[in-house]
DNA sequence: CGGACGAACTTACTCCCGGTAAGTTACTCA
DNA sequence: TGAGTAACTTACCGGGAGTAAGTTCGTCCG
């Protein structure tokens, strides 16, 4: 009854580590529905009832809470997709499972995607690293699965599997943000099946040439 | 001699056409060398050496200035590679001309680059819709090129046209993304030729089956 | 119980930047 | 030569990132 109606729990303190989640959450929320440029601090303090100050002394910065949202997210996406890599019986299916958990994904979780990748991008310094990141787990992930593909014998042309690499992400990428953004889009399935019609016989080839 | 050396051509006024290029370049260059968050509308006016109201009633807004170059930038950059494509004996060389063409002239004009996608690129509303614009051309570019390819019997999957040229487009952009960060990247042939021959067969099969 | 001490939290600013209202200066043409 | 207009400026606003300095709450020791 401090003020009119509002305020049933009194919003007592919380031990650090407890505030910090509640921060961490409302900011993947407000991040994710407004974009990065379209949130602002005090929108999150708000959220959370509680003032800007202390999300600084928490965070350190907007580009540090952002990150601290990134890096939550990446790992779950990338929990999920290396889950589905590696419970395919070959390569081949491997490549299928990896793409259709990719895009279910982000299907599941439309906000993750919007703070992971989509609007509201940074331009300078470590927010560029920090995305940087999550595609280069992937590009890691994606060397090595056309790696041991590779007969033994064969010498590596290190540029051509980045290349590889490079085009497999950029081609998931961009269609996810396409999916996104158009009202039906073909089920993950479609869309992964797709993809491994277009790569698969080329990816073979390029392995054993 | 008003103050101490510099001013040497008083910086008479010009008419509005020459004035909108004087700020166009040094707004390319700008936003080139800085990105778009790190320019600042009082950086760009004062480059060019007039106040910031100019600047905002010829362009309308900063996001408006930044559409100008763009639009100037995608219409070389368009030409550059349809030039290519259109000069090409049989589709399997288009692509194959079409990617060169594209690295090539980000190679020949970094500055472009980060103006055109790389940092910056802005969050909500009108920016998002002509950065697109710049992709969609592409899109439609590979959508035609790929159809053109198809038998005239079979019957077109519209979703398959389009993840096919989405997925294209992102493994282009992508690249030259990585290209444009690494010390020595591989040349444009080498980089055109390894994403032929990834995607050749791929689509020479999707498009008889 | 009580009071000292540190962690949790706030008030009240600063500065920077996108954007604008209103006015001034220089050129042109009758 | 002076009236009209295009080119241009000064001086401001509002909002959002970031901060300095102080205040309140909980806890633990005597």
């Amino acid at each position: 009854m401090t003020s009119t109606t509002e305020q049933q729990s009194p919003k007592r303190r919380r031990d650090r580590a407890a505030r910090e989640r509640e921060i961490l959450a409302a900011a993947e929320r407000i991040f994710g529905e407004r974009g990065y440029q379209g949130t602002s601090m005090d929108d999150v303090a708000a959220a959370v009832g509680v003032s800007k100050p202390l999300i600084y002394q928490y965070y350190g910065s907007k580009d540090g809470l952002f990150l601290a949202c990134l890096a939550s997210l990446r790992t779950q996406l990338l929990e999920y997709v290396a889950d589905a890599v590696m419970a395919a019986a070959d390569v081949e299916d491997a490549l299928y499972a990896g793409f259709v958990a990719w895009f279910q994904f982000l299907d599941d979780h439309p906000q993750a995607w919007s703070v992971l990748i989509d609007e509201g991008m940074l331009a300078a310094g470590p927010m560029a690293a920090a995305t940087d990141e999550v595609r280069n787990a992937f590009i890691d992930l994606i060397s090595t699965m056309v790696r041991l593909n590779l007969p033994p014998d064969r010498p590596t042309d290190a540029d051509e599997i980045e290349i590889l690499a490079h085009s497999i992400s950029g081609a998931t990428e961009r269609l996810a943000i396409w999916r996104s953004r158009t009202p039906n889009p073909p089920t993950p399935q479609k869309v992964a099946r797709t993809l491994q019609d277009l790569l698969w016989q080329g990816l073979k080839t390029l392995s054993q040439n």
